[in-house]
DNA sequence: TTGTAGGCGTTATCAA
DNA sequence: TTGATAACGCCTACAA
């Protein structure tokens, strides 16, 4: 290993104390004028640079955040997402002169057991747990760490911790509301396994809000739910056409893209002309969704990672007392799947 | 902030001196059984985790990796490119007792200097570089500093820089291939500017010996290169469908898939039918490509990043005294459009 | 304004 | 096999 230059080496170039450089470098202290130039020349002339290591182990400042992820890199088309969240939170991170760490676990884990492993051994000055299923009960020690954490797309019962989550409620209300604008009265639905997934139940919990508030008769017919599957998506459609004409829906809000894409393909099979003869728009803003010109909504991953970073900040610098919970709006794409003047 | 328990806490509860406790968990020197026991049990029963940054300081041991990229996280689709690559890094790092570091670095910058700063700030044992353009100029004064590095997604002209990348010249050939194989004969290349892309002239390479290895002619007119834009992919079909019909080809393989999809929608739009009158193949497996049932080749990101971190284990070792230089070949994916048979 | 001394938590090197 | 001691590189009192 080659020798690396110190900070001794730089005060023995400059001629002067290792505390001087210290404090001409971080700001700490008083340095007079001339000491802080032949400070500085030197440092540059050695290109010296600061083992933050040894400074936080040293000041017990803890200058590295941790983003723990329960996460499988598998062929998904969620994995955009997990990067742009990183993307966010790297640049918050820059920003508040902190370094990222990074841990996946995969497989049968003790979640409680990662976390403190991971805070203690990396000396984390905050976490971010980044897991489509998060075991609250494994959360509930680690508040007796003392290290700021923040849930990221995740919910928790536990109203004691901090999190942030993309308002899913949100979206199929917009998406409603959108459809009303264009005229719709008749508003079907495909969904989710309402009793196991909360992602489910928000987007159908946002679609019933939206027809009471429009003032829309609800209908068990065309309000169907299962799972998220194409296939499922294609059934329910055409459970819906089945329907004597008046009961038909002229819109459908797809509780994903990819089933709205299915659908869509159902309905042109059959004969159909989107949005003229039926309206469709999904959630997720897909990779498939700008292609197939289906209406969506975006969720703001990036401010996800970016906010998750300033929520760590907030809480470590102890501005806040209580636990931070953010849910962030989603933002409509409106395309020709429920436009004809969309593009 | 919380007390946190230390190596000298287990020591007193064990009732043995810390140098003890220090070689009984790392296995670095002798200890008795029963002493070992007695720590174990005092480690388990304060829950006590090592501070690796402090151990590391010490034993000038450098157990962490830092990925540097220069990544723009906007709405690209080469999101998921990033994310897979992570998580193949992530898991062999994982294995090999590894922590990694993350930074990103935007806009203006010094390459160079990001480097230097990153692995001597954050004592880094290995260095990964994930950038779409690496200044080869700042690579080489990397090779001072003795910190192993490795170049992701990026063929460096210096054949002293270790790297791993895609092998874009295979991808051209195996779908030329494909497309004799499946009876072409006239097969025409779509691609981008040959003078400042690597890339492109890879794709662009790799269709020229293939085409030469199965003894085709070679045609300028169905050869166009310009940029990777759909604009531009469907101006040089239309220039191709221009051309008297016995000069016209049977197949084009287009540069990307984005623009194999462009050129489809134009094809159609003309009456022709996929694959019947014109096959058609794309590179990189993109999210269109799959709905848009265009052959195409996959590349294995998740590898390259579980290589990448092997080539870091590998150099860091010393096991190898030259730089590492990997090739990763892609997987093709027969789809609809080249071939009535497939799906 | 500067230098001195001590310690962060760990590991390495001794001597016992 | 164990314990004492000295680092690792830096920061932070405090004293000069």
């Amino acid at each position: 290993m080659a020798h690396r230059v110190n900070i001794e080496d730089v005060a023995r170039e400059a001629g002067v104390h290792r505390s001087t450089v210290s404090r001409a470098l971080t700001g700490s202290g008083p340095v007079s004028a001339a000491n802080r130039e032949r400070v500085l020349q030197a440092a540059r002339k050695l290109d010296y640079h600061p083992n933050t290591v040894a400074g936080a182990l040293k000041s017990r400042r803890r200058n590295t955040w941790g983003l723990l992820s329960f996460w499988y890199f598998t062929p998904s088309s969620l994995d955009h997402y997990y990067a742009k969240v990183l993307g966010g939170l790297l640049d918050t991170a820059g920003k508040a002169e902190h370094r990222v760490l990074l841990q996946n676990v995969v497989g049968r884990f003790d979640q409680s057991e990662s976390c403190r492993r991971f805070c203690h051994e990396s000396q984390l000055g905050g976490l971010l747990i980044l897991a489509p299923r998060t075991e609250e009960a494994a959360l509930k020690d680690l508040r007796k760490q003392r290290v700021p954490t923040v849930l990221v797309a995740y919910r928790p019962r536990d109203r004691e911790l901090s999190f942030i989550d993309l308002d899913n409620v949100h979206a199929s209300r917009v998406l409603v509301e959108h459809l009303v604008h264009e005229g719709h009265r008749r508003i079907g639905f495909i969904g989710g396994e309402l009793k196991l997934s909360a992602n489910a139940r928000d987007r159908h919990d946002g679609y019933l809000a939206a027809m009471d508030r429009c003032g829309l008769a609800l209908d068990a017919r065309v309000d169907l739910n299962r799972d998220f599957t194409p296939g499922f998506a294609v059934q329910a459609f055409d459970a819906m056409w089945a329907l004597p004409r008046t009961a038909r829906p002229t819109a459908i809000v797809c509780a994903t893209d990819r089933m709205a894409a299915a659908v869509g393909d159902a309905a042109r099979a059959a004969g159909l002309r989107i949005p003229e003869d039926l309206a469709l728009c999904g959630i997720d803003d897909d990779p498939i969704a700008a292609p197939a010109e289906i209406t969506t909504v975006r969720f703001p991953f990036y401010e996800v990672g970016a906010q998750a970073g300033e929520m760590l900040r907030t809480l470590s610098e102890g501005l806040r007392d209580g636990p931070l919970q953010v849910l962030l709006p989603p933002q409509i794409i409106v395309r020709r799947s429920t436009s004809g003047n969309a593009r």
